[in-house]
Parts: C-alpha cells; sequence; structure tokens
DNA sequence: GCCAACGTTGGC
DNA sequence: GCCAACGTTGGC
C-alpha cells in the first residue's frame, strides 16, 4: 500500500493553547448589509442529495508544492500519484468532518477531479477514480503523523481514507481563475457552476460535484482558455 | 448550548 | 507574506 501524503483539510486542534484570548471579529467590509441573501454552504449541499447517489462525481485537494507540517513535507502533485505503484494511492490526513463523509459515501468507479491547491497556478489538473471504499485511516493513529489524533481509538476510528488510482491528466489544465469566471457568469444566469462547491464551501478539501458541473467542467478541456 | 476567538485554509 | 473566511474549541 502506497504511503502517500496529502493536504488535509480541516483542523483538528488536539492540543489547545494557553487561555489568552485577543482575535477581534473581522466586520464585514460591506457593513451594513451583514447577512447575506445566499443560501449556507451547507443547506447547497444538503439540498441536492449531493453524494448520496452511486455515479457522484467529487473533487479532492492536494497541495502541489513543498511545505512542511509539524517537519513533515505534505507535497502531492498528480505526477506523485501517476508514479505510484499502480498509480494508486490512499487519500489519507482528511481531518474535517463534512469531508470526511464524503468519503465515506463515495463508491468504487467514482470520479474524481484532482485538484491543486496552495500553489501558483491552483485548478484541476486531472481525473482519478475510487479503487477502494472508506475505510479507517491509519495515521491517526501514528503518534509522528502530521494528522494523529490522540482522540481517535482503533475501536471507533473517526477518521476514513479511500484509495485512488489515476485515470488521465486534464487535456488541458484547468485553472481556478476560469472556473471562478463561469461561477460568477452562471451565478447571474443560471449556469452549471452557480452552486459550485468550490467557491460556495471555499474551504472543503473533499466535495461532490452534481453531473451538470462534472460535464461542463470536462467540456472545458475543448475550449480555448479564456 | 451560546458565542468569542483561535488556528487553519488557501487565494491573491 | 498577507489576511479574509470559517470551522472548531472551550469557558461560561
Amino acid at each position: 500500500m502506497p504511503q502517500t501524503r496529502k493536504r488535509l483539510a480541516g483542523t483538528t486542534g488536539t492540543d489547545k493553547k494557553g487561555p489568552s484570548r485577543k482575535r477581534i471579529q473581522t466586520e464585514n467590509p460591506d457593513g451594513a448589509s451583514a447577512k447575506m441573501e445566499n443560501p449556507s454552504p451547507q443547506k447547497i449541499l444538503a439540498s441536492k442529495n449531493y453524494g448520496k447517489n452511486p455515479g457522484s462525481h467529487w473533487l479532492m485537494k492536494s497541495e502541489p508544492e513543498s511545505r512542511l507540517e509539524k517537519g513533515v513535507d505534505v507535497k502531492f502533485a498528480i505526477e506523485d500519484l501517476k508514479v505510484q505503484p499502480n498509480q494508486t494511492a490512499c487519500w489519507d490526513g482528511v481531518r474535517n468532518y463534512q469531508a470526511r463523509n464524503f468519503l465515506r459515501a463515495m463508491k468504487l468507479e467514482e470520479e474524481v477531479f484532482f485538484y491543486h491547491s496552495n500553489c501558483k497556478e491552483p485548478g484541476i489538473a486531472g481525473l482519478m477514480k475510487i479503487v477502494k471504499e472508506a475505510y479507517p485511516d491509519h495515521t491517526q493513529f501514528e503518534k509522528n503523523n502530521p494528522h494523529y489524533d490522540p482522540s481517535s481509538t482503533k475501536d471507533n476510528p473517526k477518521w476514513s481514507m479511500v484509495d485512488v488510482q489515476f485515470v488521465r491528466m486534464m487535456k488541458r489544465f484547468i485553472p481556478l481563475a476560469e472556473l471562478k469566471t463561469y461561477y460568477q457568469a452562471h451565478k447571474a444566469t443560471g449556469g452549471p457552476l452557480k452552486d459550485m462547491a468550490l467557491f460556495t464551501c471555499q474551504r472543503l478539501s473533499v466535495q461532490p460535484l452534481t453531473q451538470e458541473e462534472f460535464d461542463f467542467i470536462l467540456s472545458l478541456e475543448e475550449k480555448e482558455p479564456s
């Protein structure tokens, strides 16, 4: 089993600091209209049975550039997946409940966009598929792992992972900036990306896509970069 | 169970 | 390197 490290979402926050508190709440820049009309990300995700049906599509984020987390490099680019034995790796280290629940909903053979985050050019790099459904993430029990969770027990593991296999690179890299342009246009016109989780649930590292979102993004491969 | 503020995410 | 956004923590 390949041991790979991916950047994880979420905060386990196992070691709490001292009692000092000083952060001030950030103010909404446009003052008066503090309450947005937008439905909450949770409502959006809940409203569509995302991830509940067989044949769902997904997007998972990973960092393609080196970055140390507790002294361990969390870099994992699509090129790193490609050179694993069987081009397969376990997607470990997810420490966010919503993301974990999506991992647990994933079914064999479902397709997943490999998204490069926290890097020079963020965006969708390629396609992979689920080759093993959710099982306990071993890194939660490893004291020296950056994603060690002392609150989890082997009897009742908190965190799950899946195995993914490389399918192919995108015919061209689909940059975040381009997706965002479509998202903003579609929000106004009601196009396929109007609720895309990449923008409505910005910090979610494992997220579902509708068939329409998935198909639209694939169609961008054939288009000129905009 | 509320909610202040902490710490992380991740684009820019 | 900055910092907005936001999920999580923990005092009360």
